[in-house]
DNA sequence: ATGGAAATGAAAATCATTTTCATTTGTGCT
DNA sequence: AGCACAAATGAAAATGATTTTCATTTCCAT
């Protein structure tokens, strides 16, 4: 069994929120660090065994990942035509995630938020 | 481009629930019912683009497809063991994203919002 | 140093989904 | 009916993420 591996975390902690496999690989790749897809993938497993990290599916299905406890959570305003992103506060995300969970019941939540337009320069 | 087709949307009505696209595919060859799958994908993306099924993703990153019973537009909370869903009011999120765009002047804004969490029986 | 367990990664396998493309079906028109 | 053209269909190939296999390398404890 592969171990939880710091340079992935490390990796995690610099993309400051979700990342996906195949995104941690090349940015690691990009660094200079030899590293194979193959532990990539092994590490961030083990790192979600050991609950140090959340997964999420994006809307295509990509598994994404992000260090849990992480203050940092936001969201994202993307531009549907140049793919411009802004990170934006969710403050009532959160409120609203935790009311709804309570309400049904529900424990150990996350949540998935994105809004989609088309920016000023569009 | 392919119609929305009411021999996939009858399968989903008898499934009752959440269907993948494969299972839909398994379930009209078992009932001898001749179609392809990609026939399947086609009719089940045309239906999601009316407004007329939602899809989801299962745990393992597999879209899986429902009846949408109303036009109201709403959210889930998703079951990250099971699956189980509710279908939860959103107005806080409409007004969140409102206001997100008009701060950095997106227009023609549509968002996504999804919980996910341990349902009280898991 | 030595042996065994754990970690690694390249390549192959898997699996859902999408794309390609040739064929069939449907529809409007004369 | 016959014809033309658009839409629908589906088999097979392509794609892309993820997993598995397996041979090799690294780590430790003795």
């Amino acid at each position: 069994m592969s171990r939880s591996n710091p340079r992935v975390v490390s990796v995690l902690e610099r993309a400051g929120g979700f990342a996906s496999a195949q995104e941690v690989y090349r940015l690691m790749q990009r660094e200079g660090e030899s590293i194979g897809l193959t532990t990539v993938y092994r590490s961030l497993q083990s790192l979600v065994n050991d609950k140090i990290v959340d997964v999420l599916r994006r809307e295509d299905g990509e598994a994404i990942y992000r260090l849990c406890g992480d203050t940092h959570h936001h969201h994202h305003l993307v531009c549907k035509s140049c793919g411009d992103t802004v990170e934006i506060e969710g403050g009532a995300i959160e409120k609203w995630a935790k009311t709804m969970a309570q309400e049904f019941g529900f424990r150990d939540v996350g949540h998935t938020a994105e809004i989609f337009g088309l920016c000023p320069k569009c």
